[in-house]
DNA sequence: GAATCTTGTTCCATAAAACGGAATAACAAT
DNA sequence: ATTGTTATTCCGTTTTATGGAACAAGATTC
């Protein structure tokens, strides 16, 4: 794969110099001939990796922010989380998901059972359903009014179980509840047997990015401890969030 | 030039999902052959532009953070720039330059004269002298003192006009005092004639990104002049280094 | 303003690299 | 153990990239 090794080792020549360079001298700081140096370049413009200015300069491409972004948000988020996730479960000892919000749609990505870490889920692109599981509902929970509304208009909200809250207007109360406590719960509403706690993760702008939540077998998750693990999500949540919002930043 | 348009069709298709992705999913999703798909894949993960996990799942790599990071360092300050410039000619209907500090150089990248934006300067490349001119100066002065003593160091200072201060602890007096005002001046310190004022533009972590100057020819530029000129140039320069780390921050 | 240098662009025969259908191997799920 | 699914490798064929050299377009110098 000849070509896509040349277009990198350019895109990096470019990245490093920061400032527009002629054909001339990338090709001698890429030591490869001018005409495929411009073939390249030529392919490159097409797809909006690097800019020509009136001058022939070539320069990086505005295509970079929108993969850099969404880097940041997957594989970032993952990395940024995991040592808070690992502190968390040496805490407690139980079921912790990570997920990710991406195109108004949750997905699991990461998980820590019993202080050992799981890692990449494999069943990813299985959407989650938001109004029944723990980190869905801490995401709706912060969501704006306008996304919420729209949410609840364009989704089923199904029997998971013979617990599953459906109906909407109840559900957007206990939704401004989790909001005001900082996390939310859930008790055997997605899965039979399995109590949830969890917390949103939010980005700069204050817009979800993803949640946490710690699931624990609903026989020994009592009321009484609801509020204290809930606490906890939510602090583990806030310095993910602070976190990922600050090396977000540059 | 396939190959790398496939390779761009790729790393959309995962930009867009957000997630990790099977090699199936994305050469459906492609309508690119399965072998073709690996292939490239294979490519891409070779040069860090996709990562791997242990799964087999695909998502975006890290080399992107780098690239969008150069693009809005030069295109994106440009873009930033041009409208607080163009406000500032038509106050003043003098000659504005913009520098980008990149790699301890400075380069001119943009230019107006006389409220006519010149655009991408073709010049790009040459080293700017930073001892002798107002931008430099700009730069110099709210360098931290590790790197402007470095900068001593490495730096011959030449007499370029009859005017050129060239003695070294002068120097670190007047950036000492540019630093102070939030401007930087210059009186035919770099061509004959030409008198400037600058100041510098700061990314989030208060490093100087770039400068702008103002130059005016020597004669019609009076003492008395300078510090109104020099406090537009702060003033604009602070309002540049605000949107520009703003805009910075995701 | 003509001549000269520099830099960008196009050509094209040749060599090399990508192509992709099909077989195989590695996993999961049943 | 069996079946279904997904990833990987193979390899003869075809397409595509290659790059030296010629050409064109600017820029610079005289």
């Amino acid at each position: 794969m000849k070509v896509l090794n040349r277009a990198v080792v350019i895109l990096n020549v470019l990245s490093d110099k920061g400032i527009p360079m002629g054909i001339t001298e990338i090709s001698e700081e890429t030591v490869l001939p001018k005409a495929t140096t411009h073939r390249i370049l030529g392919a490159l413009q097409e797809n909006y990796l690097v800019l020509q200015d009136r001058h022939q300069q070539y320069s990086l491409g505005p295509a970079f922010l929108r993969w850099a972004y969404s880097y940041n948000r997957s594989r970032g988020l993952i990395d940024i989380a995991r040592p808070f996730l690992q502190e968390l479960s040496e805490k407690i000892s139980e079921t912790i998901h990570l997920v990710i919000y991406e195109n108004r749609k949750a997905y699991y990505i990461y998980k820590i059972e019993s202080s050992h870490p799981v890692g990449m889920l494999s069943r990813t692109g299985t959407e989650l359903p938001l109004y029944s599981t723990g980190v869905g509902r801490a995401i709706l929970s912060v969501l704006p009014q306008e996304d919420l509304d729209e949410y609840l208009e364009r989704t089923d909200l199904l029997k998971r179980t013979p617990d599953t809250l459906i109906d909407r207007e109840r559900l957007r109360g206990i939704l401004k509840e989790f909001k005001d406590k900082g996390y939310s719960e859930e008790n055997q509403q997605n899965e039979v047997g399995i109590r949830c706690v969890g917390a949103a993760i939010l980005d700069s702008n204050h817009l979800p990015t993803g949640a946490i939540s710690i699931s624990i077998p609903a026989y020994r998750f009592q009321d009484k401890k609801v509020d204290e693990y809930g606490m906890l999500a939510k602090n583990t949540a806030e310095l993910i969030s602070r976190t990922f919002g600050w090396s977000n930043q540059d």
